[in-house]
DNA sequence: CTGTTAGCGCGTTCAC
DNA sequence: GTGAACGCGCTAACAG
């Protein structure tokens, strides 16, 4: 803990030790550091001078009550390990720290009565924003956040009745797509490995109405616990292969697609002459994975900036951010079998 | 923005309030929140149905800055995407969660000047604890960290000279190991692909050493830009074969790993029979990702666990708490050629 | 352009 | 067990 010496212990550096130092109001330092531009330059060069050789940290804390504004973002989501958040978390973090905002991230595992408390718990930090991944919130979580009166993005997903803006793409249509996709390629035998997480249940669910719209029917389906893994992967292929020989594996996730792919190389099943494996997610997992996987890019990463970009805005001028925003997606067809 | 009717804006409702509501002192409210055991069983309720009825939610930047402790642990890492950093962050926040610290998170993108200016910038908060991956830090870091009298804890890495705390394991020893695990396989002709970041660097040069020590020099790298991902992996497959051919490849990483692996299979080549593969990283990642891959298990969740625990114990007794833990590592043999 | 006044919402410290 | 005064460190609003 620096484990200080018997030395008195050195007392905190305010803001009114630097206005001392530098001879001025601590009025002053605090414009100097914030705002600059109100100060004449001669006087800034002194203030900085002066927190320099005070080694002066402002505090956050104290700022942010006066000024009733935290300057802090508050994310949350269902998990980060290996998740497909990953990248658009990277991205928004990226977009806002170049703003002057820093992000309290806050994991709720999936479940909604977690993320109930934590949007309680982070409310209490007066974030200036707010990120959910989704939308599938208690009825408490969206009161409290429309009392919150800050702006609201929930990502990864669409509806008409977003709490405040929402930036993502339909999961039904995702559905869809895949279905008209595997359609073109005449598979005969489809099969699925999702993983237990309601966007991923929905994806497949409505690639199953689809398809059987098209006359194929009780396609087998195996679902594995959230959050996606190789090994899950793994596990819904044996299971599959168990029931039946599929010529081609849906996947809720690139990175049950690896699990899958991995998986049938053990099994000495040529990918995707055997055996044609279909993922979901982002560029930097699927699209450099393997020649062979066909996935659905979401681009992850644009979600992170456009988020960013909403809420930005939305801070500036209380009425001027979109409120609805799809991103869309698209199949990249790899290596046809 | 919960873009609000005409209504007067709901002043926001503070403690106070709570009190008025309940018929009590500002302060008793504020001990039937934090401090329950302090205050009779009739009160205590009065005050909560209060705070239910008003929707009061309290202010942790008034209640940090009065508190002179912001129950809020700094973390900072390299970048989150892909990371084998991922599962240490899930279960520290976690723990933290579990014993009421919120988390900030600041991503370095490896570069210490970008770290030593995310240190600035989180200080400001007041963060009862903070936790850097590595060890490699600017002096200006160094010395701001000794100066702000918190528990530090430096992860992922081992050395004589902490800031405070470090728990991990040494970079040098896992070269080491990998080199003895190979001299007992008998493999003729290693070569390495490994990202451009400090640790796997170091990981490497110990890998060489040790092999040259044995009678095997000039062996090949591939090094790949960080972050780490499977085009990476594949990349340096590629690269590697144009120069030679290894009968086995030892990673960085995991990720790294799989898109070799991936790249293997595109060749035909079989793994482990024709090319070994033998990654770096976690669980999660390796040892269900294939049963031929080879890995060295780090147990990134555990070093995320006692973490926490370092910290928290840190902060009840500011003496208690070890300074340096080594949790080593171990080599998982798979499926040998 | 700079200084002064008056809180921001809460917890510490003492009385009661 | 509960309450009143005070201050945490900073900034909004205004005065000069």
């Amino acid at each position: 803990m620096p484990r200080p010496s018997a030395a008195p212990p050195p007392a905190p550096v305010t803001l009114i030790d630097v206005a001392r130092v530098a001879g001025v109001a601590p009025m002053t330092v605090s414009r100097a550091l914030n705002r600059p531009e109100l100060v004449r330059e001669g006087t800034r060069k002194r203030v900085l001078d002066a927190v320099r050789a005070t080694g002066y940290v402002p505090n956050l804390l104290a700022g942010g009550l006066a000024a009733r504004r935290s300057r802090l973002i508050a994310v949350l989501l269902p998990t980060i390990a290996n998740s497909i958040f990953a990248d658009t978390v990277q991205a928004l973090m990226r977009e806002l720290a170049a703003a002057g905002y820093q992000t309290l991230i806050g994991l709720t595992d999936y479940d909604p009565q977690t993320e109930e408390s934590l949007v309680e718990a982070l409310l209490g930090r007066r974030p200036d924003g707010i990120v959910l991944a989704g939308i599938d919130h208690t009825p408490a979580t969206r009161e409290r956040l429309k009392q919150a009166l800050i702006p609201v993005v929930e990502i990864w997903d669409q509806t008409d009745d977003p709490i405040d803006m929402v930036i993502g793409f339909s999961h039904e249509a995702v559905g869809v797509a895949v279905a008209e996709y595997l359609a073109g390629k005449a598979y005969k035998r489809v099969g699925i490995v999702s993983v237990n997480d309601p966007r991923g249940r929905r994806r497949c669910k409505s690639l199953q109405t689809e398809l059987a719209r098209r006359g194929m029917n009780h396609i087998p389906l195996e679902v594995v616990p959230a959050p996606a893994t190789f090994e899950g992967g793994r596990d819904g292929l044996n299971r599959l292969l168990a029931r039946h020989a599929p010529d081609v594996v849906v996947c809720s996730s690139d990175t049950l697609a690896a699990g899958v792919m991995a998986e049938a190389q053990r099994r000495a099943l040529r990918v995707p002459d055997d055996l044609a494996v279909m993922g979901f997610g982002d560029l930097s997992l699927a699209a450099h994975l393997h020649p062979a996987l066909s996935t659905v890019r979401v681009g992850g990463e644009r979600i992170g900036r456009q988020t960013a970009q909403a809420l930005l805005a939305s801070l500036e001028d209380r009425t001027a951010s979109p409120s609805r925003v799809d991103v869309g997606f698209e199949i990249v067809a790899r290596a046809s079998a």
